[in-house]
DNA sequence: GACTGGCACTCCACCACCGAGAGTGCCAAC
DNA sequence: GTTGGCACTCTCGGTGGTGGAGTGCCAGTC
């Protein structure tokens, strides 16, 4: 049905209205691309992938645009891969170094993927799933208010406050104590596993103040990190589209929305390799004039968080894809190198 | 030169022109003010109003609009305060109710702001300056890697890595009792000041540690908090104005860069009272377009930060000056109160 | 059967034009 | 100082005309 130059022909169409924002004609086309055909074949070509549904027209005298149909068909099979340049790979080597703690990494990683593909870029805190607890502190702030922190072995520091009810700074260093013998090189879900028992094991006088920190421990050893994004490149929507209300403001709500970016990156992504939704195929309504270019990041099959990138349908798919991916590659060797 | 009448006047135009969105013309002020005067009259009064830069026409047929310089008139002798509601009141302890930490407090209040005033919020971290020191922590990663961790009087968590460069245990172990001894309880300046004579003290065989661990103590102490800001609200930016490219996209760019933003709230701001800048009075060329209102927080003398809002100059002065005040009393007093 | 040149057709984008309406400035009168 | 009246200016919305780009279709050719 749909022969080597009717595919030529749609994966000109799609490089063409990238570039040129513009409804693209038969007659451009042939212009362009060398295809050794006139302007009247190549319409009548258009006309079958119009009847199939991988272009339009806006209207009767116009050019053709692609559909998104059109660009899941370019995306899955007439996209060459396009390698990113030097001084793209430089820049990314450049930017991450220097990068001193997990927050650093993904502030300075979502610059970056907003930088190189100038879209809107979304980075999600990697939760490192073989992390294990490294050690237990309990600070006194005041006889009533404490503070627990944990580290674990990524170097990943948490706080919880911690209500001490007066106990005496023995009681406090006892625990101290017994809770670090007890937890020190334990996963989150072994913690999960051993917190009950820990706590009727405690000594009696210890053990209100214990079981207060323990289910602190576990609040933060369950509350998923990766439950947080950061976005960045926001001005690059300026060149979203000309309509503004109808647009803009949707995506600019639904990039305030963290539990939605997160779905959409989860439901996007959630692989080591690139994934892209265009249009209607997002699964948030307010966002089905736009594409999702996205990709787990982490090392070999361990699948640590995702990041990606959201930008009109009409994008430069094969760059973006390279950026996307090479970025995901970069970081997850980055963490991993620690 | 401005009688009661003429400064009436430019309350009205102000205030029209703030909710209608449009030029205001004589005959529409005497209508809905009623002036007691004529629109003839009311057309004299424009004129020496326009001559003196208060108001202008943006075509010869059309109403008046103000000027920067009646917006500051305004401001400074025209504006009622507008009392919060009671909505509005409930809205704030609720929304800041269960915060619990620093990043919590940060991030709840700047959706709170951006939410009241419906405008783009900027939120600055507080820096406490009368914290002091309450518990340092030397956390082994590998034999090579450690983490510096700081906790303060406020309940704030730091680090840092440390290189402990294959240092027994043991030393570690006696290198964290002395600096917990000879740091907990000191101030930033303090710290400072002892630095030196700490590390010199030192026994031997832990001084070349020490030296490391007491440079990233420094590290963290001198390390400003306050040099980071949060930012939200910016789907209002829809609301700005009509045309895009030359308005909305330099205020998009300016928020995203944490420097610029800084500059702006301290420049703006700094004492403990709300402060405007309206268009052109704004230190950063790009914003001539907005005007900011902002605020000190804290508690009593002691500012610890900045918040404030950003809006179009065309903005509803009194209540956007009211939330934020509100916001940043609010916001000091919780934060006191631990 | 696939391709091509030609041709009539459609529709948008652009421009000029026009009238209505809003608002002004000015002036003479009160 | 205030007012009514009036001529004037400018924007805004609608109308109509034109040029051009692009199409679909058809008959003819290889």
């Amino acid at each position: 049905m749909l022969d080597d130059r009717k595919l030529t022909i749609l994966r000109a169409i799609v490089t063409d209205y990238v570039s040129m924002r513009e409804p693209v004609g038969s007659r451009a086309l042939v212009e362009r691309y060398q295809l050794d055909v006139s302007p009247a074949t190549v319409r009548n070509d258009m006309a079958v992938l119009e009847e199939e549904g991988y272009i339009m027209q806006p209207h009767t005298s116009a050019g053709r645009i692609p559909t998104d149909k059109g660009y899941r068909l370019f995306v899955d099979r007439l996209g060459t891969v396009k390698p990113l340049s030097g001084a793209e790979r430089r820049a990314i080597e450049t930017f991450m170094a220097g990068a001193v703690d997990i927050d650093d990494v993904v502030r300075r990683t979502v610059r970056l993927l907003a930088q190189i593909t100038r879209q809107v870029a979304i980075v999600q805190y990697p939760i490192l799933s073989s992390a294990t607890i490294r050690h237990l502190e309990i600070v006194t702030l005041s006889p009533e208010r404490g503070l627990l922190i944990l580290v674990n072995s990524t170097g990943k520091v948490d706080q919880h406050p911690v209500d001490l009810g007066n106990a005496p700074e023995e009681t406090v260093a006892d625990l101290r104590g017994r809770l670090n013998a007890a937890l020190i090189g334990l996963s989150p879900s072994q913690v999960v596993e051993r917190a009950e028992a820990l706590v009727v094991e405690l000594p009696d006088d210890v053990r209100p103040l214990g079981a207060a920190v323990v289910s602190a421990v576990l609040e933060l050893v369950t509350t998923d990190p990766s439950t947080r994004v950061v976005v960045g490149g926001v001005p690059n929507l300026t060149r979203f589209s000309d309509q503004y209300e109808t647009t803009v403001r949707p995506v600019l709500e639904a990039l305030e929305e963290q539990v939605v970016l997160l779905r959409l990156l989860g439901e996007v992504a959630g692989t080591g390799d690139v994934t892209v939704r265009i249009g209607h195929e997002n699964p948030y309504a307010p966002l089905r004039s736009t594409s999702v270019v996205a990709s787990g990041y982490g090392i070999d099959d361990d699948i640590w968080a995702n990041l990606g990138v959201v930008g009109p349908t009409r994008m430069d798919y094969p760059s973006t894809m390279a950026a996307v991916r090479a970025v995901a590659r970069y970081v997850g060797r980055f963490l991993a190198e620690g």
